[in-house]
DNA sequence: GCCAACGTTGGC
DNA sequence: GCCAACGTTGGC
């Protein structure tokens, strides 16, 4: 028995938007290209398959919070790693000594309204959201159960 | 497009 | 191990 967690992840969606991940086979994606230790050790250590997402679209007009997701997978090596021709490439990973992990994330929910950044910032509650904080560039940051039931309850 | 904040790199 | 230089992020 386990307590699931909760999570935001960013994405920008001129590069995979919400509606990319609701026409992706499965409604499922891994969640390629995160080059950044924190944000890959929570995904390697942290999250557990069931786990919440919140999915932030970040350099959008307006940025917002879109909709929700799940943890679909356990984590595994991010195969753009090891494709000499992917944006994602890393010379130094290798299969046997792989750098970057990635989980699988799928689509629960588009909500029919965004929640955007200055919504939520004047939201009494969600002041502590890692993603409001200013200069936070981490692309995955922990939610709070508070603030995951905040969020839920905009949106609904 | 600007630029502050942040993370990484690499010379020393 | 320090830290200046550089590249990136992301709101505005």
């Amino acid at each position: 028995m386990s307590v699931r967690s909760h999570w935001l992840m960013k994405s920008e969606p001129d590069v995979f938007s919400i509606h990319d991940l609701a026409k992706a086979p499965n409604r499922s994606t891994p969640w390629e290209g995160v080059r950044n230790y924190q944000a890959r050790n929570y995904m390697r250590d942290r999250m557990r398959p069931g786990d919440g997402v919140l999915f932030y679209h970040s350099n959008a007009h307006p940025p917002a919070i879109v909709g929700t997701a799940v943890v679909a997978s356990a984590a595994y090596p991010d195969p753009t790693q090891f494709d000499p021709s992917s944006a994602y490439h890393d010379p130094k990973s290798t299969p046997e000594n792989p750098r970057w992990m990635l989980v699988d994330v799928k689509l629960d929910r588009i909500f029919t309204k965004p929640l955007t950044r200055e919504r939520l910032a004047e939201t009494t509650g969600l002041e502590t959201m890692v993603v409001l904080q200013k200069g936070s560039r981490l692309s995955i940051t922990p939610v709070t159960p508070l603030e995951w039931s905040l969020v839920l309850e905009l949106a609904s």
